[in-house]
DNA sequence: TGAATAGTGTCTTTAAGACAGTATATC
DNA sequence: GATATACTGTCTTAAAGACACTATTCA
């Protein structure tokens, strides 16, 4: 908060645009668990989404990548916008004030500052393996981290809403995409995709139908390769087909879970 | 253009929020065409879908019914909100630029006007039965006019791309959500509903596959009435029942086409 | 009775869903 | 051989799709 409201070009906003901002849902997945990273601001005791806002020179998916890359340091991730937000009173919340912000930073915050007032939201949510990504908190929060989509913590403004229709949106594109490509390891066995699937949607899915139609639907490969699991028989190991993935990612329609 | 640059609310832009705005795709249809209400604006040769900038008192969906009601005289409308669009030159075009606009209302218009900002602009498409709609032109075009969709004029700024998502999203819907309610009389026929399907989907559908799909998705009532039609087969006429409507419109996944 | 449109039934193919027993790895 | 996990095949049911003839209206 102190580097921006220092800065006398984010103050008079001409950096970044007005009354419309990017939030960014980053949904990480690891061994049976959907989480979401989540970031606390100014001692507050409720948490938000990762957001930031929208640079004049960038386009809106440009914001949300920068947003995604400055928390986790990764630049490949699969991002969908799935929905914008704009309410007058979104995002007004006890605590995001000036004269709260005033005593966080020792810097008289003016009370019509631009990020107080109204702001329309886009939102994008993406995809990664967590256990990969090394947070960088921002200097404007306490904490950041990983929280799972079930048992979220008190959410600030409207972001309560915000995960859950990112999560409604990733619900309904792996009905009809293929996904996994960011969230599995490069080689992967059937259990983990298997298990990949059925906590992303949240419920149980019949192995033998699902293998089955994750096979025919020509998108894995099967390589001469196990995976070597303890005092267990081995499961062989799978990798995307590439091209038949990213082919299922612009015609879509591959699997109906 | 000229009671908006005389107000000097508007010009101080703190009636309206900056940066922002709403496009809505307002898609019409009456006997087998599928129309959009298109604009011309200030005399340029360019047109553009009904769109306008969002009150700071007014969510974006209150901002899509206002523009929507503002042309057309109709409040209930089915409204849905697709996507949002955000390039930083996304609405520069030749012609809309403080010189022009100046010329055209013989006021100096400033050439840093807030509204040839950058503008991230929230997509809404709307359905209508265009044979009801009394067209009001705004103050600010030349003309406002039902164009069929599949011969569009030249279209201003990124309007072409905002109208194919538009109809791209409209076709999903329709897979999996009923509708017609607000296309088509109150009472109507099996063929009429045929044809808005085909029409909306730009292909033929299979009429006694159709008509079997739909009468056991069991949204239709069939009268005992039919429609007189000349010198033809009197076909029955049908309602909705609204309350399984409804109820499709929010559970989904009713029919697939 | 001819012209135009409404209306309907069957068969085939494909996909979805339910279901359980055998195979393998290690200790 | 005990235990934990991988792996696979069949049957049933439902949905999708292809297809063509009869019925009605009225000029």
């Amino acid at each position: 908060m102190k580097q921006i409201i220092r800065d006398e070009t984010i103050l008079n906003s001409d950096l970044y645009l007005r009354n419309v901002a990017v939030d960014n849902v980053i949904f990480g997945y690891s061994n049976k668990e959907l989480k979401v990273l989540v970031q606390q601001p100014f001692s507050l005791d409720k948490w938000t989404v990762t957001g930031g806002y929208i640079k004049r020179t960038e386009t809106i998916e440009a914001a949300a990548k920068r947003i995604a890359y400055e928390r986790t340091g990764l630049k490949k991730l699969f991002f969908e916008q799935f929905r914008s937000f704009g309410t007058p009173a979104r995002n007004t919340d006890a605590g995001f004030n000036a004269e709260h912000l005033s005593k966080l930073t020792g810097i008289k915050v003016p009370v019509d500052l631009w990020i107080f007032d109204y702001f329309v939201s886009v939102g994008f949510y993406t995809l990664t393996e967590f256990s990969k990504v090394e947070i960088k908190k921002g200097e404007l929060e306490t904490d950041c981290r990983w929280w799972p989509v079930n048992e979220l913590p008190k959410m600030m403004f409207d972001h309560k809403l915000i995960i859950a229709e990112a999560l409604k949106a990733l619900r309904l594109h792996i009905a009809h995409y293929p996904i996994g490509y960011e969230l599995l390891p490069e080689k992967f066995t059937l259990p983990e995709i298997h298990n990949l699937y059925e906590t992303i949607l949240g419920r149980s899915l019949d192995d033998r139908n699902f293998s089955k139609r994750l096979i025919s639907a020509g998108i894995l490969v099967k390589l001469n390769e196990k995976k070597q699991i303890g005092a267990h028989r081995s499961p062989f190991l799978y990798k995307f087909d590439k091209e038949k993935y990213d082919e299922g990612l612009k015609s879509g329609v591959v699997l109906a879970f």
